[in-house]
DNA sequence: CGTCGTTTTGATCGCAGTCAAACGTCGTGG
DNA sequence: CCACGACGTTTGACTGCGATCAAAACGACG
């Protein structure tokens, strides 16, 4: 089986057999999570890196009236906490959101990879950008896109994602989540959230029940809130030198 | 003159006086870029990594309905687009706010750098990652503050990095940002900005106008927008291994 | 003194928030 | 097999924050 995490990397860096068996080589240790315990609190300092194997979990912060923002989903493929080998402590808390299989990886087995395969420290820092540039859209998505295109774009970001790791095949992706969570992400109220998401389903734009969603037509969803995948930073979408959107 | 930069990755990073030379080495080219000019457009890909010596700027993304997201601001000692030389293009733009001071600096010249003074490289990377950091705090401001705390929490970062390379002597600084931009970094409309900006002073929390901040009691805005430096990863703030908020 | 950009004010609107209750589904235990 | 509770989704009624539109005031500058 191939792992996730490579087929992540080589959507945004083509790789080498010797390094995809590297990145094999750093799932080692692996353990499991419970859906809704932290895989990592806020201010922590773990010794190890993290990475999602199986299931959802999420970025998150929380205020001092209790209330939540969730600043990023993470999805099999993805790590938790590349920058801990940098920064001292984290400065969010990351929770599973569904059961969760995660590698436990030493920081000491990151700096040699890093150390010995510049292709690879390519691949992890274009990643850790590209994290960033998905920052950037869902700060667009909650100053100034109406509810519906945010949550739309969301969507288009999630199933592209998805896809990536080849997790949505046919258009038709688990999305197991809740309204709440979605909100949280969103930056709106549950109840918002069920209002828009059915305005989606009448306008026909997403089918979406029982943590499965499916898109009919990802062209009519991307254009419905101007979603580009430019920000993604793919190699399939590089160097196009095209002036119209990527739809 | 101690360079911003220096000061600026001091306060996350030590540095020997052999890596400030090193940076005082990296501003050859220099260049002055108008107002309301881009100092680089989206999609771009230069050749040069910028960075700011002198002057505010933006990153910001336009839509297609023609609003625009700033989703960050620039000040002196920050650079533009390190991310560049490992990224293919820019995906949001980068505008002077006023009439800006930029160094030009060749990307062989940071590869160099990073090659050869493995600290600095750390220091580069940390301060990429709090770039993140304030990215997610910014994300919380827009979806789960008020327009009080968020505008508040906003004019706390800012005067906190400003002090952090020199600019903001006795709690005062120049902000020489419109209220429509400040209207565009928050998510906000300038007219409601306008009215928060009046509510902050009318409690006393700021004094504003003709483009200088002062604020009168750092304490009270902190605590009054739930404002933590911990997400800075400042050296000063670091293990200090308190539970209580550092206002 | 007129112009332009910016800030300020006022009146009105509407999107999304709030509060609360009902409903469906599922797992658990009687 | 059913009662029960937990959890998530859905619906309704009402509220309010911030948006929108428009105009006036202000201030810097040529």
């Amino acid at each position: 089986m191939v792992h996730p995490v490579i087929r992540k990397l080589e959507a945004i860096e083509p790789l080498t057999d010797t390094e995809r068996r590297k990145i094999d080589s750093l799932v080692r240790d692996v353990g499991d999570v419970a859906r809704k315990t932290d895989i990592i609190a806020d201010g922590e300092s773990p010794n190890y890196v993290h990475l999602i194997l199986e299931g959802w979990a999420a970025r998150y912060k929380v205020l001092r009236d209790g209330s939540r923002r969730i600043t990023a989903f993470l999805i099999p493929g993805d790590f938790c906490d590349l920058h801990i080998t940098i920064l001292d402590a984290m400065d969010h808390g990351i929770v599973a959101l569904t059961d969760c299989r995660v590698a436990y990886i030493e920081q000491a087995t990151i700096d040699e990879v890093t150390r010995s395969t510049p292709a690879l420290t390519r691949a992890l820092w274009r990643a850790t950008l590209v994290d960033e540039a998905v920052l950037r859209q869902w700060l667009v998505n909650c100053g100034r896109r109406n509810a519906l295109e945010a949550v739309a774009h969301l969507l288009c970001e999630l199933h592209l994602r998805m896809q990536l790791v080849g997790l949505a095949a046919n258009d038709r992706l688990d999305l197991p989540v809740t309204q709440e969570e979605l909100a949280d992400a969103t930056g709106m109220t549950p109840v918002h959230i069920n209002r828009t998401l059915q305005r989606l389903r009448n306008e026909g734009l997403i089918e979406l029940g029982s943590g499965t969603l499916y898109v009919p037509d990802v062209r009519t969803l991307r254009r419905a809130c101007d979603f580009d995948s430019a920000y993604l930073h793919l190699l399939s979408s590089r160097s196009v030198g095209s002036e119209e959107k990527r739809y």
